[in-house]
This record gives structure tokens, C-alpha cells and sequence, in this order.
DNA sequence: CCATCTTTGTGCACGCGTTCACAAAGACAT
DNA sequence: ATGTCTTTGTGAACGCGTGCACAAAGATGG
């Protein structure tokens, strides 16, 4: 997951936990996977498999939702697809604008994910002047200057910021005066939002940081089980606070 | 953050959370800030409101590294960057690849993020023999064909993968036999890896999901405490199970 | 109609993460 | 040296999420 997560810690929707919620997409394109090889019903098993998931979880998922099963037999999956969809809300369409058309912003509007399900990119905006007019995949880049005036004509409540971080926050806050209340951040940035506002934040170099820890462990794990096997061990203490010079790969303990 | 995570849910590093390491690199980015500023010391108080966490949640985490702190005047900042990017594997550079050279990973080759701290671009890969030779973010890109040869020769052992759904599984495999043991996926499927391989998993439309999921919430409630507030409530039932007609906006309870 | 077999839905226990609240520790002034 | 004041570090309580294990429910066959 893209990991930064900020969120309203407090109300719970309807009963319906905030990990639950983070899985329904998955079990979603499993089931649209599922459905476009007409396959009529798939037990928790097949589908937790196919997600990615434990099974029991994804049982009490569902069981959040509605007893939508049928024992001995499993879900129906058209009928799966539909009950989900329409709990994340993309029985409807919903017009996001995208922020800040750099080389990430480009990716974006070039992604098919966004409007293959519920999502229509609804314009692009950029502060450079010389982008306005540009068609980025197939629509033409708008002036910044025009901003409230975009989210205002077209509805829009949901905003992509792929902006740099020092703009970031500006963006959000005339995006969200606006009226935009969900915004997912490419920014590497901690926004500040008022009540109401959802914010998510995807953090690419976060990621690679998360990944680089594990992987330091891993060697170390590795280094230490070679030295442990050679029996050859002798530690230099090291003690004392302060930037102290280079540390050995491999630490005692 | 995005979400999807694939983990050993079971050892724990060192005795350090796995919520605490999603946090290091937060906590890092706000110092560095600090650290450009010459600010020489800063507090809990302080530091989790640049980072936009619990001053509690801070202190906690910190804690598992070690007692870095000073009671009564703070952290200090240059000794505590030190200390994180330590613990995060960030004193050593890190070459990655990243495979499948599309409109997104012409912009995580072109992310500045990637290079300024501790991750270099070892290689850009692509299966499009049309793509081989062409310069990205000034990396000749070169083709699929190589790919083990390429992570072999540099050592590589974190992937990205770009790449169209439908190539992932098998780029992944060849990563993995190649010798990478961290890979941040972008594509959107379930990667199936053995033990000791970590994935990590970025998923922009679940994102949008997510997003939307609250935003319907936010509306219906709304719509709702509008509804209350006129006190014209019919209520007509509706039950069975089938996907029947179009559901009203504002479902009752 | 009854028995058997499959698969769901869930009660329960456990562990992790978060937060509170406070004692311990050190800086600083007198 | 002593007292005061600030801020850390952490014990303890709580709540959420996960996974086990099983009873309930329905399908299916005789």
C-alpha cells in the first residue's frame, strides 16, 4: 500500500471497518476478473486466493456487508460485483481533476485504471503557462488561475495534487475552498486539511524506504548467520553518543 | 500511503514495529527539513506536528531505537537524521531497477525522490525492443532480454515494477530468480512471491476508491441530515436479494 | 423426506497499535 | 547544591484487526 494514511481515526461508516474498506477494491477486481470469464460463483477460498487474502478474513468482509453468500455453494459474482460497487460508491460517476501535469501527472492521466472504474478525469491543470492548451491525453492542460472555476463548473469533490511539495499545500487549500473534499496526494508533503476533508497520500520514495529496511535486515539476518556458522566472533564494544564514524554492516546484537 | 501491503506478518526486526518503520521515513523527511534550516534541536511536541502524528506515537517510536532523546530540551536533529536513516538502511546506496518504461516509469525514473536519498537508478528496463538505446531521465533503457544479466552485473536486489498487469507475475519471477528481494509493484495484480521476498504494493485506482467510498458517505449523510431536518420521511421498503432496479441515493438506515 | 456434505457466517481469543498519564531525568536559574 | 521547570521515556489500559474453529444453513443425492 502506498502507506501514508490520514484519516478520521473516530467515526466508523456505517459499521463497516477502515480495513475492510481498503480490501473491497481488491476483492472487486478479482471479482471483475472473475466475471469477465463468466464465471457464475467462486467460494471465499477461490476468491480469497485470487485476492490475496486469508479466507476467514474475507468471509467477515462480506459479513459487514450482508450475508450475500450461499452456503454449500459460495457468492455469486455478478451479483458480488454489483453489491460492492455500489458500497465504494462507483455506481456513480465521480469528475477528479488532476493537479500538477509534471512527468507523474502525465502517468496519471494516461492510467486507464481511473476510467475504467467510476472515474472520469475531468480536467488537468498546471501552473506553467506555456502547458496550457497541450493536450495530455486527450485533454487539454488548464491554467491554475482557473482552478475554482474548473471544480465548480464540472462538480468535482475528489482532487489528484501531483504537484511539487512547495506547492502542494497552496494547491490544497484552494482546491478544498473550492469545494473538493477527498484529495489524494502525490506530494511528499504532510498536508493540513480542515474537519471533513479526506486526505490519502501515496509516497513512492516512503515505499523504497520501507523496502530498504526490510532488505538491511535481511543481509544483516544473512551475515550474522554466516558469521554465527564460522563460530568466529569477536565484538568491539562501541559506546558513546554522537555521529560517531562509519558503523559496521553487520552490528553486535 | 498506498495501501496493499504483502508481509511476514510474523518476525518482527529487531523488536521494531512494523508501524513504527512505515513511519521512520515521515519522521526523516520532517528532520531533513529541519536540518536544511540549521535548526539544531527540536521537541515531540514539535517534530509530530511536522510529521502530522500523535506527539505520544513520536516518542513511542522513537523509543524503540533507542533513548536518543534529551528530557527537557528535545531530540537533536543532525544526531537523530543519523540515527533514522541508519536504522532505515539509508547510509548505503541502493541500486534499483525499474522495469517496464511506460508513462509511469518514465516518471519514477524522472522522481527526484528516488536519487536524493539513497537509491540510485541501476537500470531502466523495458520489453519494447523499440525502447532499447532510448534515453529516459538520461538512462539508456535496455531490453527485457538482459534483465538477469543486468541485475546480476549491479548487484540489484529492489525492483519496480511499471509494467502492464498482465506482465507482472512473470517479470516478477525473473526478478526474483535473478536475485531481488524487495519489489515495489505498481502493476495492478496480486503478486505471488516465495518466502523472504518482500512486496510492496502502490495501487492508485484502489486509492481512488477508498476516496470514493468516504466521499459517498459524506454525501449520503448529508443528504440524510437534510432529509431529517425537513422531517418528510416515507420510507419504502424494499428487501430481496438479486440485483434489482437503481438504489436511492439516501438508502434508510 | 432424510442424510450427508459443502461452505458460509460468526463467537471468541489473541496480539498489535494507539493513547493516556505520569514518573524519571536532565537543564537551568538562584 | 538545591529547587523548579520542561520534556522524555514508558507502564498500563483500551480498541481494532486477525484468525481459529465450529455451528448453522442450504444444496444435493438417495
Amino acid at each position: 500500500m502506498a502507506t501514508g494514511r490520514t484519516h478520521r481515526p473516530a467515526t466508523r461508516s456505517r459499521g463497516i471497518p477502515e480495513a475492510t474498506v481498503a480490501r473491497l477494491p481488491l476483492y472487486l477486481r478479482a471479482l471483475t476478473a472473475l466475471s469477465e470469464r463468466s464465471v457464475p460463483t467462486v467460494s471465499s477460498e477461490e476468491l480469497a486466493a485470487a485476492a490475496g487474502v486469508n479466507s476467514a478474513k474475507l468471509r467477515k468482509d462480506f459479513s459487514y456487508l450482508g450475508s450475500y453468500g450461499t452456503r454449500g455453494v459460495g457468492y455469486d459474482v455478478e451479483y458480488l460485483v454489483y453489491q460492492i460497487s455500489r458500497e465504494l460508491g462507483l455506481t456513480q460517476d465521480w469528475p477528479v481533476v488532476i493537479v500538477g501535469i509534471g512527468n507523474l501527472g502525465a502517468a496519471l492521466a494516461n492510467y486507464g485504471g481511473f476510467a475504467s472504474r467510476g472515474f472520469r478525469v475531468a480536467a488537468l491543470i498546471d501552473a506553467d503557462p506555456a502547458m496550457a492548451g497541450k493536450p495530455v491525453a486527450g485533454i487539454p492542460v488548464q491554467h491554475t488561475d482557473d482552478l475554482e472555476k474548473i471544480i465548480k463548473d464540472n462538480g468535482v469533490s475528489i482532487g489528484v495534487i501531483a504537484t511539487p511539495a512547495g506547492a502542494a499545500q497552496q494547491v490544497c487549500e484552494r482546491l478544498v475552498a473550492a469545494g473538493v473534499t477527498s484529495i489524494l496526494n502525490f506530494a511528499p508533503t504532510v498536508l493540513s486539511v480542515p474537519d471533513g476533508v479526506d486526505v490519502r497520500k501515496v509516497d513512492l520514495s516512503i515505499e523504497l524506504q520501507i523496502l530498504a529496511f526490510h532488505e538491511q535486515r535481511k543481509a544483516g539476518e544473512e551475515a550474522l548467520a554466516l558469521a554465527e556458522a564460522e563460530a568466529v566472533v569477536e565484538v568491539s564494544e562501541e559506546s558513546g553518543k554522537g555521529p560517531d564514524g562509519d558503523v559496521p554492516a553487520v552490528m553486535p546484537a
